[in-house]
DNA sequence: CTGGCTTTGTGCCGACGCTAAACAAAATAC
DNA sequence: GTATTTTGTTTAGCGTCGGCACAAAGCCAG
């Protein structure tokens, strides 16, 4: 119990939150980086830290570790509080919905199975979701600060509708964030007044998590691009902040031609990301049935993973790859990301010939500098709860006094 | 002289920047305002005007001037310092290069005629042109507080090396940022010492001083598409900061495929944006024989104003406006822009028939919500020479009282 | 083991940049 | 002319952070 901490922070906007924000993204272990991250004295990071371990947010290990064998005093290190408290994260997808707890650090605490039926009325599934997760703070006793939801279409700003929610026998505009809000209103889970994020596309959200969490952790551009049942989703994340564009409509890459020749898309074109480079196009080109028990992504992801030697599948392989390969190469073009992470069967491809891929963006894209962007498999499961959760984590993040009601 | 000001304002971050931003974008027409706009006090808002008239950037016009009808006290007005200090601005182009003399604002204070003729070393020419921007200081007896070049290619970062000057007989990987504050430094130009920013690519420019001070003002996510001489630029802004990307190669628009059995293209692909809508293009595609004489993009804007009534020229034109719509409709499907304005030959496609642009985008688009972009004309006398400038006041910006250095 | 050296953590004080609130000024509304 | 609205200024005060001195806790050299 330390109890030492002299100067009182009070409300307002200071360090606070972005020193959180470093912890909670692991890039803060010790308050000797906190300092250099921050650009303030050790003073200052000192008495942040002993506020944030005040509020119950992180913890301090003040014990002495094996140190890394540099001179000096050793630092404390600094971690998020475990028994800290969560949000409320919620997903819907293709296959069933979730719910989760998930801490800062992106840590989930605790997490329903995927219900594998989703009811047409969202109302509905948004009610159940939110009241599967109520059930999970009852159980787990845990505090709540606040809910994130991530569904599988492009979400309209300002208002939050889902725009062609193709996976779902949703009609298309239904108002997901105020459906959500609503529900968890019902359910009565706090910290969820205020009316901005808290909904977010899948793609998007599990961008975010990468960034924060995952395998885009210090990327400055980074760019997710993830096929799910049907179609294909991008992600840009900017300096630490998603682009989602001006009506949250951005990174709709599933119509950027690929095979001018190709099959038609419904958008009008023919050879369209979305029809070349999904699981069904997987499936049709390596001349497989796709059965109706399973979802499509499971059924394309099994196949290339147990049957990948096979010429057919092989072959198939190949055309995705440089289909996708040639996608990849005109949004480096257009955006020039430093790093690029795939998600879905995507990530299957991407492990199936890492090689074959890498050449084909760096093939096609201009300028070899430009075209030796990293491309990497996403390191985190279940990333778009992750991200849903750093929805209801953000305005913690922007000032963790909010804690304090 | 208004000798009158309390709080002495010290060195550091305060809203003396962000302040003289709004003041610099037109947003900041009095002091109420600024209180609003900065979400400070009218206290605070009051000091930071008195401190930025006391440095020299601003003037405050305290007679009382026709009210716009509404009832209260008239503010007192806010102007940037016309006969304040000035950035050495200067620009690169096919046809040429120039300096000028940018103030606050972005107003063209002085001004070279363009040069007609580019050495094929790129030392001699931004010698050249640093010499020509120190003669016009010299004239004007103006104090110049930085100073920023504009490059008809891109602009790699982060050492600023001039990538494929397709225009230009220089060699691609010129050290033009090195060369340039070289230049700077022989010519005796103060304010230029920082290794940061001072150079970039000529769309990229243009599109931040549409952003600042032309169409694309109050635009949240801005993008910008012009063509020049050959092929086709383009550029991003996005929440004030232009996106140039990890390495300054982003919105290489030139190479979407517009056209799948198109004309091939060096980029090994065939029917792209670059081979398909410039002005190149336009002129082979309205049968006329290109003339050595002016620059392509001259003869295509004159054919199209001159001539567009004849029909080989109107159909030419709309074949061009149809390419130039599926390209830019592929960028806001991946971008989700709030404004896209056109510069160059676009620009003039744009006025010749603006409903057939605006509907082949909306048409090809994903719906309406984000096909409903409004496209402009770029507004702006040489957009790209006060991009420039604004890359010279940068440092100001951020802390105005480094005026006082 | 002892005395430097280096790095980390903390207590104290002051300064800077802002807010809050009262007051003053300049217009319109009635 | 008086009330109301909006803008600008003054004064007091507070919060956050920097600067500095000092203490703590590990290496390293002898």
């Amino acid at each position: 119990m330390t109890q030492t901490r002299t100067t009182r922070l009070e409300r307002g906007r200071s360090a606070l939150g972005p020193a959180l924000e470093l912890v909670h993204t692991g890039r803060a272990p010790t308050r000797a980086v906190l300092t250099s991250e921050l650009g303030v004295t050790r003073a200052t990071a000192g008495a942040v830290a002993a506020e944030l371990e005040a509020l119950g947010l992180i913890t301090v290990d003040s014990r002495p570790h094996a140190s890394a064998g540099s001179q000096g005093r050793p630092s404390h290190r600094l971690f998020v509080n475990e028994d800290g408290p969560v949000v409320l994260a919620a997903q819907i997808h293709a296959d069933g919905y979730r719910a989760a707890l998930v801490g800062l650090g992106g840590r989930i605490v605790a997490t329903t199975p995927s219900c594998g039926i989703i009811p047409a009325d969202p109302a509905q599934v948004l009610a159940e979701v939110v009241e599967a997760g109520a059930a999970l703070l009852r159980e787990t006793g845990r505090r709540c600060l606040g809910a994130g939801l991530a569904v599988p279409s492009a979400v309209a700003e300002p208002d939050g509708e889902a725009l062609n929610p193709l996976h779902l026998a949703w009609p298309s505009g239904a108002p997901v964030r105020e459906l959500f809000l609503r529900a968890l209103a019902e359910a009565g889970i706090p910290g969820v007044t205020e009316k901005i994020g808290f909904t977010g596309n899948d793609v998007n959200l599990g961008a975010l998590a990468e960034h924060r969490h995952g395998a885009g952790r210090g990327a400055r551009h980074l760019l997710c691009v993830a096929s799910g049942h049907r179609g294909v989703g991008g992600a840009l994340v900017l300096d630490g902040r998603l682009h989602s564009g001006s009506s949250g409509l951005a990174l709709e890459v599933g119509h950027l031609t690929v095979h001018p020749e190709g099959a038609p898309c419904h958008c009008g074109s023919r050879g369209c990301l979305d029809v070349e480079a999904d699981p069904l196009a997987f499936l049709v080109a390596a001349g497989r049935e796709p059965g109706p028990e399973v979802s499509l992504l499971h059924q394309a992801v099994e196949l290339l993973r147990n049957e990948y030697s096979e010429p057919g599948v092989r072959t198939a392989a190949d055309l995705l790859i440089d289909r996708l390969g040639l996608g990849l190469a005109g949004l480096v073009n257009i955006l020039n990301p430093d790093r690029i992470i795939l998600g879905g069967l995507h990530r299957a491809l991407l492990e199936a010939d890492p090689e074959r891929l890498r050449a084909v963006v760096a093939d096609r894209s201009l300028w070899g500098r430009s075209g030796g962007v990293p491309i990497l498999p996403c390191s985190l499961d279940h990333n778009s709860l992750v991200g849903a959760a750093e929805l209801g984590w953000q305005p913690v993040l922007n000032d963790p006094l909010v804690v304090l009601d």
